[in-house]
DNA sequence: GTGTCTGCAAACGATTTGCAAATTA
DNA sequence: TAATTTGCAAATCGTTTGCAGACAC
């Protein structure tokens, strides 16, 4: 996809075969995969394609903000390319992660608390997780 | 202590000698440390405490609400005794994590988000942590 | 005494590291 | 061809598991 092209350029990242492949798995697949998920996925497609690379990419995607690191499961990490301002649900009987949007107020919550940090601390990113039941596993 | 004692009784936790060690450590040092911190800093008072026990005891007291699991770190997970409403700050540099307490609202954030839920979901936990750098290591 | 709790050692699993081959500018 | 990227294998480290002995009601 030319668009994940310049998305990655733009970002200063070489938009090599892996890279591509890893970040139109993540915009279109928006099921917030750990390492795993998306190696297994992409592996019949890129038989050569390994864990490490998978691991640098993701690390190097998030480093430069175009993902963001989910950190809501007890052991591994999940990825989610969408960095638009939402809140994570994770249902703990299915493990699924969604995205819930703020319909009221767009504005970034966090922005109540910039008055209650101490001086001089500076925020680089913030996250909002949420642990439950969903619908269908109630 | 008698007051961490009746903390675990009231949870329906057996106050043994090892439980209320890592209680009373977790209330009184905020520090939210890890399961190596809890267990390097207890081993010498009680020699016979295994990293095993670390983890029963945790996770123990996180199943019974006393205490919350702090998913901030990529790695490992670390534990706060404070279970009243606040935020965590990470500072990246020196990887200590502030509490941050809201002083013009107290009432959770995640209120504002209920409505934005599908219907049917619960929420039984949240969590909302920040990672920047602190004004010590600016 | 019976059920619970503790702790050792081994296993497990996510992630990192070292390095050589492959790729790209 | 020089710098970057990839990928294999081994290592690392946080956490879990199996089980036997110790402890508590």
């Amino acid at each position: 996809m030319k668009e994940y092209n310049k998305i990655l350029k733009d970002a200063n990242i070489r938009p090599s075969i892996q890279r591509l492949a890893i970040f139109a798995f993540l915009k279109e697949n928006k099921i917030h995969p750990d390492v795993e998920t998306i190696f297994t996925q992409l592996s019949p497609l890129y038989p050569t394609l390994s864990r490490t690379t998978v691991y640098n990419t993701l690390q190097l995607f998030e480093e430069n903000k175009i993902i963001q690191a989910v950190k809501i499961d007890d052991d591994k990490i999940r990825y989610d390319a969408d960095t638009s301002y939402h809140i994570h649900f994770k249902c703990c009987k299915c493990n699924r992660i969604f995205d819930v949007y703020n319909k009221e107020n767009t504005e970034p919550f966090i922005n109540n608390f910039k008055n209650d940090l101490p001086s001089g601390f500076v925020i680089n990113n913030f996250q909002t997780n949420v642990w439950g039941v969903c619908s269908e596993c109630h």
